[in-house]
DNA sequence: CGGTCGATTCGTACATCGTACGTTCAACCT
DNA sequence: AGGTTGAACGTACGATGTACGAATCGACCG
């Protein structure tokens, strides 16, 4: 019988295998992520993924209470991939944020997430806490006041999720895959487009196009978002901000 | 028969009504959008939406080519909620930028998207070129060069979307909702939380929870969201390092 | 006016999803 | 040996998006 509990995190509860288990969590969140990297997150379902493991679907569910805490084993596992050698937060705040932020967007870009179920409820899973622990750490020696210092992070945190985010609507693991995909779509849009801007009422997105077309356009913003550079520049603004605002507090009351 | 054109965006095909429409675009993306209000986007569903308008299903597929195009008409109505009375683009690029970014914040805010959906292609709606169209004018008078402008615009954007996504981990129409949603939850999650902390390998984290226990700092972090405040911060933070930018490139070489 | 034909409506059916429920089997404890 | 319980999973249900094709309607042509 045994009723599940549902009600804690999955990292609450023990791990099964008290006597014989043929999986561990780490193995079905291993299985979970082959299929999101090859497929996509929305691949991940109960039965590929009893099926990659070689087991009956349901199955799953002694390891596991409900759908959400298999993408919460996978979300954390993530996570993993975003802590940063110690040696990168001993230099100064604005080194340490920025190790840290490269590796998000680095974790960020290999799984694009189902955000709805994931971002809902907070996870802290143990690489998510290890995470925090990390993000605070590289912000300590800024000065400021605790609650700034967590804001900081958080808003680091925020660009990075946006940027991953938005980057998501031009990026594919490759742009001729991307261009098999979208090319008649987008030539298409680009037709209805046209006869908007042909109205006259978007000189500045008119002026932006510079007499391209836009599929041109879009390559452009392509390969302006894959040349690199661009996530760099933006954060550097950011923490421009952040060195001015730790300037103005040492310095005033 | 008409095989249904599936190529192209929805708005560059002409809405239904050459003979009789029972429906106008407007009418479906409205009916959509009131339930994506009161029950999340998850429970917009073809059955739903239609039986909301009180037609059969697969009327709405006359509408509109699938559920993908149902979404991209729901995104461009909000899209509208976040374009800015004209006057206030006319008082510098702060300020501009300011209105631009608070109303996005605004629209995101009332409805929570399915991401994973939308945002895997661009969607250019009607309102979402005008705000784009806003978006750059806003930007024009920074003496900036034109894919700096850009680059700007889709900056600011993108911290927006990211705050808004993560504030979504903290919100909820009331806070007693909240609480009775994930009052349980997060308790269990204390009880975890606090096994770990004990540990001694997370200082900083011990630090930052100031003696309080989790649900206590969960709901510190949730005042600490809907106090407001915290996004206008942010936002000025990184309009200061866009001002840096600015000045530098204006004065050097 | 009668007929035609496209525009519009929608019932049925199917594959896929998460998961509730209950059964089976083997390992372990006494 | 008998009982208990951890582990595996087959079956079934209700929900989803949508393909297919039949039914209905109304504007226009003759």
């Amino acid at each position: 019988m045994s009723t599940r509990e549902t009600t804690g995190p999955i990292w609450g509860r023990p791990e099964p295998g008290a006597r014989n288990a043929r999986f561990s969590r780490d193995e079905i969140a291993g299985a979970a992520l082959k299929i999101a990297r090859t497929d996509g997150v929305q691949a991940v379902s109960m039965r590929r993924v009893a099926s990659e493991l070689g087991a009956g679907t349901m199955t799953l569910y002694h390891y596991v209470a409900n759908k959400r805490e298999l993408l919460e084993l996978m979300h954390d596992e993530m996570m993993g991939q975003l802590i940063v050698p110690e040696e990168k937060l001993e230099h100064g705040w604005r080194e340490a944020l920025t190790a840290i932020a490269e590796a998000s967007l680095e974790a960020w870009r290999s799984y694009r997430w189902d955000r709805e179920e994931i971002s809902q409820t907070p996870v802290f899973g143990p690489n998510g806490m290890r995470h925090f622990e990390q993000s605070l750490k590289a912000v300590a020696d800024t000065g400021l006041p605790l609650d700034r210092r967590m804001d900081i992070v958080s808003q680091v945190d925020e660009y990075v999720l946006g940027y991953a985010e938005a980057e998501g609507g031009f990026t594919a693991p490759d742009y001729a895959e991307w261009e098999d995909k979208w090319g008649d779509y987008i030539h298409a849009v680009g037709d209805y487009l046209q006869k908007e801007l042909d109205g006259g009422d978007f000189p500045h997105i008119v002026e932006f196009m510079d007499g391209q077309d836009f599929p041109t356009v879009m390559h452009r913003m392509i390969d302006e978002y894959s040349a690199g550079g661009r996530f760099e520049r933006g954060l550097g603004r950011l923490l421009d901000g952040i060195e001015r605002e730790i300037e103005r507090e040492s310095a005033g009351p």
